[in-house]
DNA sequence: GTCTATATCTCGATAGAC
DNA sequence: GTCTATCGAGATATAGAC
């Protein structure tokens, strides 16, 4: 089955997580939320608090990698791809009344130096974003002439961590200024950025 | 006196929230840094960890509004200045031994949907941020030749934002991979764009 | 203004019946 | 595997002597 306790509890506290951060959450709002039994959450988590935090990461993480991969989809060109990237977050962002910014980034300056298997988690996560969006800008977008396309190397990587920087930051300007201006501005600025880099290798 | 009961919490304040954010400091903590007496918060700061938390988070801000004034200082153009803003970000977090990074980020987003009083203090902070880079880039640097420079438009505020946002963004990256490498990355890549955009505008 | 003692609450975690 | 009761620690905040 795919809905069993143990995924409904980690579905409530990656939810949680993202809109609270990793101190606000308790584990006993995890369980209300989720349904379960508390005494369930020490049967499939028994290192408690911080082996939730870890694995619910790893299922933000996810979720953002299918939202990446969304994006680039069939755009043609991988600008394009990063546009609607932005636009995506944004949308979620408003959505949800400027509760919901990037999944894991609060959670990650949290634990920073508090928890490292929570960080590690983060890190891990950090690391397949940055590599998916290396290879969606290697590849140039459907559109990209034959012949032109460039090897995956140093500079998309070097774009994706732009892209992926601009992004986190954007999220926490808007958040905070409860506006998405910063999301527009620093999305056009780093598609813009994409662009000219994959024209001009 | 520069130094009174009251500055020595703010300070302390300001430095456990730049560490561990908003959550995981105690006022308790707080005190037992400062040397102060127990008692001395709640007489200096009636409404208590809130009313703390904006102050400090005020005192943290203007601290990097010297920060990013330094780095622009002198330089011959402005994304120079831009390259020692990243690399005085860089040069603070490997010497904290990754401890220290925003000086308001994970308070932000902490906060951001559960005290109102420390998310508008955070947003202060910011805008003041946002206002004091564009106003650097829009001067283009002392070297810049006269009669080229531009008029403090919408090019600069919306420069500013891309460069606010890319150091935020790298700063969570770099905090959790323990790697300077985003902020590298991300602050050449903005300071080329700041270099690029004023060249030709 | 400074300091100590304490009230009240919630946290993560555990024990043990079923 | 599920559920309840509870522990001990630590949180913010307050009261009141000095």
């Amino acid at each position: 089955m795919a809905t069993g306790t143990r995924d409904r509890i980690l579905a409530a506290a990656s939810t949680l997580l993202r809109r609270q951060g990793y101190n606000a959450t308790g584990v006993k709002q995890v369980i209300d939320e989720s349904g379960a039994a508390f005494g369930s959450l020490y049967h499939f988590f028994p290192a408690g608090k911080e082996e939730l935090g870890a694995e619910a990461v790893m299922v933000s993480s996810a979720a953002f990698e299918r939202l990446l991969a969304e994006a680039f989809d069939g755009v043609p060109d991988a600008a394009t791809g990063v546009r609607r990237l932005f636009a995506e977050a944004a949308r979620q962002l408003v959505d949800s009344g400027y509760a919901e910014g990037s999944a894991i980034a609060t959670v990650a300056l949290e634990t920073a130096n508090s928890s490292e298997r929570v960080r590690e988690a983060c890190a891990a996560a950090f690391e397949r974003w940055l590599t998916a969006a290396a290879a969606r800008i290697a590849a140039g977008g459907a559109g990209t002439v034959p012949g032109t396309q460039r090897t995956p190397g140093n500079r998309a990587v070097e774009l994706a961590v732009g892209v992926v920087a601009a992004l986190e930051g954007a999220l926490v300007l808007a958040r905070t200024l409860r506006s998405t201006e910063p999301l527009r501005i620093a999305g056009e600025l780093v598609a813009q950025q994409v662009d000219v880099a994959l024209a001009r290798p």
